[in-house]
DNA sequence: GGCGCAACATTCTCGGTAGTATGCTAATGT
DNA sequence: ACATTAGCATACTACCGAGAATGTTGCGCC
């Protein structure tokens, strides 16, 4: 009943997939990962469990469309920084702005992410999903290696200066990936607000690494 | 049988306690907070769930007594810093080393920390329980209320500069807590270089926010 | 105007787990 | 010596949630 025969909106027509990817990130948020059940995210859409399971084989490949969203969102955000003239300083005090931003847009996603990605999914899973794992750490190794480059550009270019870039990146991590922890959304707050918030952080990060 | 009729070691009387705390907090961290089952942690302990049973009432009560003790490492590492009649950036710096030591030492506590205060525990819960996650809850603010108050000091000094406060505090928990994420135990480490990991952690945090 | 398929809804099973009830044994007070 | 209790082990129950099996409906296509 009342099926797709309307289409009222041409361009969302793909995406009773994304739908579900949204509600499980909600979900996901509000009771974490093992305590969000297929049929709470099916509630949040006014469904059922057969929607999901018609979209997805298992719990574990919503979350892993979860993740992989969540990251693309932050690759998206920082990549046309990555392609600015600018010194690498500049550039990556850029780059943390940008993903704070991401991280206050995007936020069931990036909480979801937090709520244990090696440690969800111990052993009894599939080789096909322990696969899929391991392409999920490695993206997130593959982003965080956009820092780490752009610092060790900025060392040899003289506009950085750390103990240890390795190190370095991890802090950027460890902070920017924390504002999840405490940004709560406020409705009355605007956009500017968050940008506030976004360039702060980033200064306050970036301004103990600027030589 | 075998039972305590031996006492090997007297100053370890009171710790049957201790010791399904220490197996939790290691169960926790290798299959996250609902995967480790009480059969696991009695499993580390050579036990049965009847003796954890015995000394706790429930699995949240188990996850709070962990939670509390990670807390209290965290107060006795940086306490006697506090004390300290040093500059304040000195001392904030000398209290970031001091935390991040105490990460690597605590490791399995802190991690078990890490994974969901606040989701752990939705709704279904006991009015008591919730009184004693507010509590926990409150701890976690009041420690980093310790360093907003060196932040604070510091910037009336005019040995620290921030554009918010509040951020830096954030940041500096972000940044900190963040090393349970990815630092790994390894045998062949020694004191020393979890010593560099420390102060370069705590150098690079700090550094943006010195004057 | 039947056929097949996509996109769901409904119902059931089955394994796993928190919590309980009860049993057992060795100290400990009296 | 006897009862009691602390400190567990063993056996059992109740429940819940993922996934499977199966049913239903509408649309496109020949």
């Amino acid at each position: 009943m009342m099926h797709a025969q309307a289409d009222k909106k041409p361009d969302e027509k793909l995406d009773s997939r994304q739908q579900i990817i949204e509600a499980a990130a909600q979900c996901f948020m509000l009771k974490g990962l093992e305590k969000a059940t297929i049929d709470d995210i099916a509630d949040v859409l006014g469904s059922t469990k057969g929607r999901v399971y018609h979209h997805f084989r298992s719990k574990n490949a919503i979350y892993f469309a979860v993740h992989r969203q969540a990251m693309q969102f932050c690759f998206d955000a920082v990549g046309p920084v990555l392609e600015l003239s600018i010194p690498y300083s500049e550039k990556l005090e850029a780059m943390a702005v940008a993903h704070a931003r991401v991280m206050m847009d995007t936020l069931p996603y990036q909480r979801s992410i937090r709520l244990g990605v090696e440690i969800y999914l111990r052993g009894s899973t599939t080789e096909a999903e322990r696969a899929v794992l391991t392409e999920l750490i490695n993206q997130r190794n593959d982003y965080e290696e956009l820092y780490r480059d752009v610092l060790n550009a900025g060392v040899a270019e003289g506009s950085l200066c750390v103990p240890s870039v390795k190190i370095a990146g991890r802090v950027m991590m460890g902070a920017l990936n924390g504002l999840v922890d405490w940004y709560r959304v406020r409705p009355e707050q605007s956009d500017a607000d968050r940008d506030l918030i976004a360039t702060d952080l980033a200064r306050t990060i970036v301004g103990g690494m600027t030589a």
